[in-house]
DNA sequence: CCGACATAATACCCACTGAGTATAATTGTA
DNA sequence: TACAATTATACTCAGTGGGTATTATGTCGG
């Protein structure tokens, strides 16, 4: 497959016409003829229907036109991307972060920071947390936001707030009769749902020890590959699945409390690499700082114990 | 440019070493150097740092990298969709939204929809009330989710709720000293932000017309693109703004008041054809009157009037 | 139902791009 | 400074993409 297939599939597509298709792409038509013929061939599935005036799109042909529409759109972008960096001289920062930093203040971070720096590309990379030290020292990131502490003296941690751990329980099952926060001997002899399943170690593994750590032994484990399923699941009544508490907002049909005990927290950790002199670092920091000192929903006291990163004396 | 290229470039990237990445490619080293020379040429930008060993990435090129692997990525998904649906022969339901949507039950509703029915594939594509008429009527999108009535007699409506709006206003300032709804009369004379600026007629214009009709004129109206900006302006103290409820958790840095007012609503309208005899349509329906039987938080009595689509008797 | 027109497919040829081989130039290191 | 490793350049060849001429197919009006 080629992007120049793609251009001429969406010409076609937006035309329901070869000739006239071949005249706005400067080209003849039978050479358009024939590079459709070619992509289906390629795909194995016919994308247009010919025996027809004018030309209809297949239903695998409407799928295909919508994403190669995308596809291009993303070259676009991509090539003036590159363009404004490589002229302009300004840089690029990379941000990696796991995926529950979603739902807490990564995108307004984010926003912030493009306002406050219009001149940075700023790019988002999703990736768990044991992927970002390799992809720091590497320099795929220049800055990371995870959920594990790490021993790798090429990269700085700095813990932003411990949060608080949350149960999710099904409905109309006895622990969600209350909503008083949960000791977390409760969990012994549950079926408990966790996540992610890969890589490892990983978040899983930090609620495992915990319980562990609690002399807290799940009746069964079950192990899915990320939150959604997990909290899936968990509405199905499949079992349990401890959180962060900042995760609480994806689903509103399970019953949610907040786990109490020793350690029941997650951490939310910036990384970046020892010795990073680049002013974004700093930039980075002083925003969060505002936005602790702004104090939003997501840092409500409710869900985090009261830490303060060690950067915000 | 190429998708050879970017494939090329990222193995390069990778192995940060040309002879390699040519044998990993199954080509020869000469023509791995000359495409890549091509690449820079035509983006008239540096991605790589030949004069050091290994091989480094400019930040332009850390940028390219990143994003070649993404489109690659897409591509393959593309590609590998388009072969489902077209081997398997199941099909293939477009869903176009606003925006808002997002913050209200779209999400839960595909992750539903995917769950009820895998077989088929869910595309969904962002896109404007009034840009989701034609693209049904032009088959681009088989279910539309918009928030502006239409006159169309090939595409029907259905109200699933009339959701109350919210007034935006910066921090301490005197309307943000109360919580207690705004009565609509409380605008007049004040500084206005609406969103989008693009198409019209829009949701822009909706709000025009409520204060209108109400008899109130703003002191100014300042027109952005969208809700985000809007949101960040208000922040900026540049004025106040109306917004669906539904859409409070976007900032939390301002203050919200229910706007009180006869039509001071938005509705959120489900479209698809007329004599759509898709049994998807009607899974779609079904799955949102359960939805609605849920009730959950982001249809809150609080936040809309007490209606019921037309279809959940 | 047929014929004329519109439109897509096929046949064939040419040119240019991309790949290979051989070799020169450059970098890093002992 | 010289050698090993690695990238760039020169040159050739094959295959792919594009053009022109023509055939096949579908649509619509009479």
């Amino acid at each position: 497959m080629d992007l120049r297939q793609l251009r001429y599939f969406v010409g076609v597509a937006r035309e329901r016409n070869f000739t006239r298709a071949a005249q706005q792409l400067n080209i003849a038509q039978p050479p358009l003829s024939r590079q459709i013929q070619a992509l289906e061939d390629e795909l194995g599935v016919a994308l247009l229907i010919r025996n027809s005036r004018p030309v209809r799109l297949t239903e695998a042909g409407r799928l295909f036109y919508e994403q190669a529409l995308q596809v291009l759109g993303r070259v676009d972008q991509m090539r003036a991307a590159t363009r404004r960096v490589g002229l302009n001289q300004n840089s690029v920062l990379s941000i990696g972060f796991v995926a529950s930093t979603l739902y807490g203040g990564l995108p307004s971070l984010v926003r912030k920071l493009r306002h406050r720096a219009p001149d940075i590309e700023i790019q988002v990379l999703e990736m768990m947390s044991i992927q970002q030290i390799p992809a720091l020292k590497e320099g795929r990131i220049d800055i990371g936001f995870g959920r594990l502490h790490h021993s790798d003296s090429g990269v700085v941690e700095i813990v932003l707030r411990e949060e608080r751990l949350t149960v999710a329980i099904p409905r109309d099952t006895p622990l969600a009769q209350d909503s008083a926060p949960l000791p977390i001997g409760a969990l012994t002899g549950q079926k408990l749902i966790v996540y992610p399943k890969e890589p490892r170690p990983g978040y899983a593994d930090q609620v495992l020890n915990l319980l562990h750590g609690h002399d807290v032994r799940p009746a069964e484990v079950h192990e899915v590959r990320e939150i959604q399923t997990a909290l899936g699941l968990v509405a199905a009544e499949t079992g349990l699945c401890v959180i962060p508490s900042s995760a609480r907002q994806m689903r509103s049909d399970v019953h949610y409390r907040l786990l109490e005990g020793e350690r029941a927290t997650s951490p939310v950790i910036l990384y970046h690499r020892v010795g990073d002199t680049s002013p974004y670092i700093d930039l980075v920091k002083e925003v969060i700082k505002e936005m602790y000192a702004e104090n939003p929903s997501w840092l409500s006291a409710e869900h985090n114990l009261p830490t303060r990163p060690s950067f915000a004396e």
